[in-house]
RNA sequence: GGACGGGUGGGUGAGUGGCUAAAACCAGCAGACUGUAAAUCUGCCGCUCCUUGCGGGCUACGGAGGUUCGAAUCCUCCCCCGUCCA
């Protein structure tokens, strides 16, 4: 099954529906990737994904290189059959890590070192290290290692990592490229052949930097592009901006990730942008803190308004969660500091966004995306405890 | 009956003269969380008043009394608890 992807309709806001087919799978977008950064949606089993729905997660170049190795999970058939996973797997490139890790690591024209969160020990990652780790793993879509920078961050700052971006990008493309000794391409002798690569458009949150940055990596031809450096601290319409900004740039018939967004009624705005694909630790980190993201509002289900409640955590969701269990049981449940609570609270959580993402599908079909966002936030603002 | 040890805020438990409304942890209450160093982090947690401030008043370290400018800390008696000896 080789990489393509299909523009089913297009909304006049933008917005694109679309069929992305990988060699693990169809992916309907506009997609929502939950984050498996170690192998694992943390608190969902694989089957428990499949049955939600889920059609594409993300794995973590960094933290898999790290534990427990790229090498043994090729030795073990690539990351898919490692985690027992059927779907498609993005991966990222350790270029997250470049902004989450500051303190733990030194960033280079050549690369960055890290100092492993772990053990302390000193690690190199490149632009064909991150490439080589992702085609060790075999995910069906591999990030461009980038230098994703903090915000504020003034337009020197964000010219730089703009440069440095898209000069790490050619080197991966390159690398995914290169020749090997038996005449095969690294890609081609790679655990998943046919893994597709996308570009990052960095630029902060400089218009002029991101539509620069865009171009840049345009001119590389990635099959899919993604809009990184977004949701670090900046007020949510200038993310918009810049996603759309970067979106005006890039080729219309290749899918757009804007990666690690958003909140539940911010989704609909990237899509506006012309998003396809996003990906967020939210549902799932939150989820584990007691955060129940709902159709009126979030729900810290930790609350003592909650210990009586017999109602399910939303009623408008007909997830396993809310069909089964009570606030007030949810709520023992994250007090008494029981495992279940993670699952429980992360399956609805997860169960919350991908309906968002359905329902934006469907709007997009219907041409009723306004409508949708409009009623999204009103209920959000009427909210109800 | 005797000898030791001990009684501290909801709990465990530090604190042996002022820096102590009293460490720390737990429990409790609330908030945060955006390509996961996160089952994490932050704030509050005796009562009360207001001009909400590194603000005022009151109460508080088993009980009562005492020493002292000042006591959870020292002294006296009493009450409880634990261990051991009769």
């Amino acid at each position: 099954m080789d990489f393509h992807f299909e523009i089913l309709k297009t909304d006049p806001s933008g917005a694109r529906l679309g069929r992305l087919t990988t060699p693990h799978g169809v992916i309907d977008t506009p997609a929502f990737m939950p984050v498996g950064t170690a192998g694992t949606v943390k608190g969902l089993t694989q089957q428990a994904l499949a049955e939600l729905g889920v059609q594409i997660l993300l794995g973590n170049t960094y933290h898999l290189y790290l534990r427990p190795g790229h090498e043994r999970i090729r030795q073990l058939g690539g990351l898919h059959r490692f985690m027992s996973w059927p779907g498609a797997i993005l991966t990222d490139s350790g270029g997250f890590q470049v902004f989450s890790l500051a303190d733990l690591r030194k960033v280079s024209d050549d690369g960055v070192v890290f100092r492993s969160h772990l053990d302390g020990s000193e690690h190199f990652l490149s632009p064909e290290k991150s490439i080589e780790i992702q085609q060790a793993l075999g995910s069906d879509i591999a990030m461009a290692f980038d230098e994703c920078i903090e915000y504020p961050a003034d337009h020197a700052r964000s010219a730089g990592a703009v440069k440095r971006t898209a000069a790490w990008a050619r080197r991966c493309r390159d690398y995914a490229r290169a020749p090997r000794n038996d005449g095969r391409s690294n890609a081609e002798a790679a655990t998943n052949p046919g893994q597709a690569l996308f570009g990052i458009v960095q630029g902060g949150t400089h218009a002029g930097l991101r539509r620069e940055s865009a171009r840049q990596l345009v001119d590389l031809d990635f099959p899919g592009y993604a809009v990184g450096g977004l949701a670090v601290g900046e007020p949510h319409a200038l993310s918009c901006d810049m996603a759309a900004v970067s979106t005006e740039e890039l080729p219309k018939d290749r899918p757009r990730y804007v990666m690690g967004v958003g909140f539940p009624e911010q989704l609909a705005d990237y899509v506006r942008c012309g998003v396809d694909m996003m990906d967020c630790v939210l549902p799932t980190r939150n989820a584990r803190n007691g955060c129940l993201f709902t159709s009126t509002g979030r729900v810290n289900i930790g609350n003592a308004i909650y210990a009586d409640d017999p109602r399910p955590p939303d009623e408008r969701c007909s997830c396993m969660v809310c069909r089964t269990y009570s606030r007030a049981y949810l709520r023992h449940l994250f007090q008494a500091n029981e495992i279940l609570a993670s699952i429980l609270n992360s399956h609805h959580n997860v169960a919350f966004f991908l309906d968002i993402m359905s329902k934006i599908r469907q709007a997009i079909a219907f041409g009723e995306l306004a409508e949708f966002s409009s009623e999204f936030h009103a209920r959000i603002e009427a909210g109800e405890p």
